[in-house]
DNA sequence: TATGAATGAGGTTTCATTCAT
DNA sequence: CATGAATGAAACCTCATTCAT
C-alpha cells in the first residue's frame, strides 16, 4: 500500500554507469548489470522495459552531465584564465571517475544512429566561443579557431585518460607514476594554452 | 603444387579491419564480416578457427602498424622538428582512415585483460624521448616530461577525430567544415608544441 | 511466494535418462531431449546452462542410484544366499528399464576423462566382500579372488542385456524368447555360483 | 602412371579401428581419425565417400572378425572342453586388445537401426550349441539352454573388460592389479562352467 | 514490487561433404 | 593420388524479452 521505493532503479542505473564509464565494459549485457547491483535479471526489465531504453537514460544522463559540468565553470563571473583552470580540475575529476564515458557515448550514437543529442551549437558554448575569441584579441591566447582552442583543452585532458590502457605499459602498469604524470599536466596544460 | 590463394583469408582480414577500424562497428558478429567480405560465415571459422583468434590477429596487426609507422618517421635523419611535422602528417592519414582503431585496442585489452602486448617501453620511443629531451635543453620547446609531450603530441591529432562523433553536431555535421578545421590544427599543433 | 515449480526440470532431467539410458542414444542431442521432453530447446539451457552440466547431473544420478541400490540390497540382515538372490532381482529390474546406463557411464568417463566418481573402494562393498569370503570359507561358494565373485554376479547378469542388440538376431529378434532366457537366468546364476 | 599405392586407404580404416575399438572414442570425427592417421580430413573422404561408409567397412571388417575367430576356435577337432579354453584365450586377447568393439557395434546397430548382420543362427553357432548339448548329456557341464551357456561363456570373459573402466577405481587404477585379476579369471571360468 | 518460467532470435562453432585443381 | 577452398546443416549457447503469478 505504502510507496515502498526501494532505491532499485536508481542503483540500477548506477551500477550500469559504473559498468559503462568506469569499467569500460561496454558490451556489458543485463545480466552482468543485474549481477553487479546485485538484482535478478528480470528486474532491469521491470523497472527499464528494455535494454535499449535503459542505455537512452544512461545516455542522456551522461550528455546532462556534461552539460551540468559546462554550465557551472563557464558561467561563472571568474576570469578566462581561471574558468578554464576550473574546467581541467572539474572535468579531469569526471574523467578518472569514468573514463570510458566518452567511448560509451560515441558507440551509442553509432550503433543507434543518434547525432549525439546536440542537435545544435548549445547557448553555452556559443558565450565560452565568445570568450576565447575575446582572449584572442586581448593577447591572452595564441589565436586559432576558438572551436580549437576548446578541442586543444579537451584534447590534452581528455586523451591520455582515455587511452591509458594503451600507455599504461609504458609506465611498467603503475597506477602512481601514471598518476603523477597526470597530475603535472594540469599545470602544464595551462601553461601550453596560455601565452 | 600450385598456389592456390584465393586472397580469401587477406580479405576477410581486411574487411574486419575496415569494420573494426573505419565504421566503428565494435559489436560485429561474424556474420557481419562475412557480409561485408562478400563470403560465408563459415569460411571466416574455415581460416581463422574462431572469432577471438581473428580479433587477435587483427589486434597484433594493428600494433605492429603503429611500430612500423612510429620508425618509419621516428628513424629517419631529419632534424626533429621535421619528424614531428612528418608524424603528424603520418599519423593523421592513418587516423582519418581508421579512427576507431584505438577504441578497439582498448577494448580488446580490456576484455582479454592483456596488456597491450607493448610490455616496455619499445627503444624506438626510447630514442624519440631522448630527442625531446634534446629538443628541449636546446629551448626548441617547453620544458616538460618528455613523455607528456609525445602525449601532448598524440592528444592533440586523434582525439578531435576520435570523439568526431561527438563534435560533429557543433558543425552541423558538415563533413568539409570539420575537415577544414582538422587541416588547419596540423600547423597550430606544430605552433603549440614549438616554441 | 508461491511454489512455482512446473516439474519441467525433473522431466528434462527424467526424458534425458529415458534417452540414454533406456534408448542408448548417446549421441541425442540437446534438440533430442528436449524434443522428447516436449520443451523447447532454450529451456533445457535455461534449467541447466548447459549439456555438459545436464550430463553430469545425470551421470551423478546414475552413480547414487546404484549405490542406493547395493546400500538397500546388502545391507540387510538376510542370510548370504538370499542377498544374492534379491541382488539378482533388484538388478534385473532395473538393467531391464535402463540397458544402456553402463555405457553411458563408460563413455562419460572416457570423455571427460573422469575417474567415476568411485575415488576408492566404498565401505558397502568392503562389507560385501567380507561376506563373499566368509561364504568361502563355510564352503558356500568356489574359493576365488571375492571381487572376481562379484565380477561373475554382475557378468552374468548384466552382460546378456547389455549386449542384447548383438544377440537378438539369434533368437530371431523375438521379446519373448529373450525374455523367457532371462527369466531362466536368474535360477541358474544362483545354481552356476553356489555349490 | 605406376600404381602408386601408399597405403594410406588401409592405415586410415586401421586408424579407425584403433579409436574405435581400442579407445572407444564413438563419437570420433573424421577430423579425428585424420589427424590420428596423420593424413589431412579430406583424404578421409577421398578414400571412403562419407563417414557412414567408413563405419560400414569397420562394422563389417568387426563382424567378420568374429565369424573368423568362430570358425577358427570351434571348428577344430579337440574335445569340447578344450575349445572353450581356447575359446577363451583367443576371445581374451581380441577383447583386451579392442574392449570397445562391442560398444561400436551395439550403437552402430541401434543408429543405423540394422540388425546386426546376423540375420540368422550361423551355422557355426548351430554346431557349436549342438556340442553343448552333447556335454550336457554327458554330464560334462550343468544341464541349462545351451544358449545360456555360451552368454555365460562370454559374459564372464567380456563383462570385466567391457566395463573396466567403472571397476578400475576399485583396484586403486592399478593396471597391474586389474590384469592379475584378468588371468586368475581364465581358470576361473573353466572351474566354473564345468563340473 | 518482484520474480521464476519460458521463449525466439541470433550468435559462435563444428562437422561432413563437395568443388576445383 | 592428394589437397586447399568453400559450404550447408546443424549443434550448442547467450541474450533480451515476455508471461504469469
Amino acid at each position: 500500500m505504502a510507496v515502498r521505493n526501494t532505491g532499485a532503479e536508481e542503483l540500477i542505473k548506477e551500477t550500469a554507469k559504473r559498468i559503462f564509464f568506469a569499467e569500460g565494459k561496454l558490451n556489458a549485457t543485463t545480466q552482468d548489470i543485474a549481477d553487479a547491483a546485485g538484482v535478478t535479471r528480470t528486474l532491469v526489465n521491470y523497472y527499464f522495459r528494455s535494454k535499449d531504453i535503459l542505455l537512452e537514460l544512461v545516455f542522456k544522463d551522461a550528455l546532462r552531465d556534461v552539460q551540468v559540468r559546462m554550465d557551472e565553470v563557464f558561467m561563472s563571473d571568474l576570469p578566462f584564465k581561471e574558468k578554464i583552470e576550473n574546467a581541467i580540475t572539474v572535468f579531469y575529476s569526471d574523467l578518472m571517475a569514468y573514463p570510458y564515458k566518452e567511448f560509451f557515448l560515441i558507440q551509442e550514437i553509432n550503433l543507434h544512429r543518434i547525432n549525439s543529442g546536440i542537435d545544435s551549437v548549445p547557448p553555452v558554448l556559443n558565450e565560452i566561443l565568445k570568450e576565447v575569441q575575446e582572449a584572442m584579441d586581448n593577447g591572452l591566447v595564441k589565436p586559432m579557431h576558438p572551436i580549437n582552442f576548446m578541442m586543444n583543452l579537451f584534447s590534452l585532458m581528455a586523451y591520455p585518460i582515455l587511452t591509458r590502457p594503451l600507455f599504461s605499459p609504458l609506465f611498467g602498469n603503475r597506477e602512481e607514476e601514471f598518476h603523477n604524470l597526470l597530475l603535472a599536466r594540469k599545470k602544464m596544460i595551462i601553461d601550453l594554452l596560455f601565452l
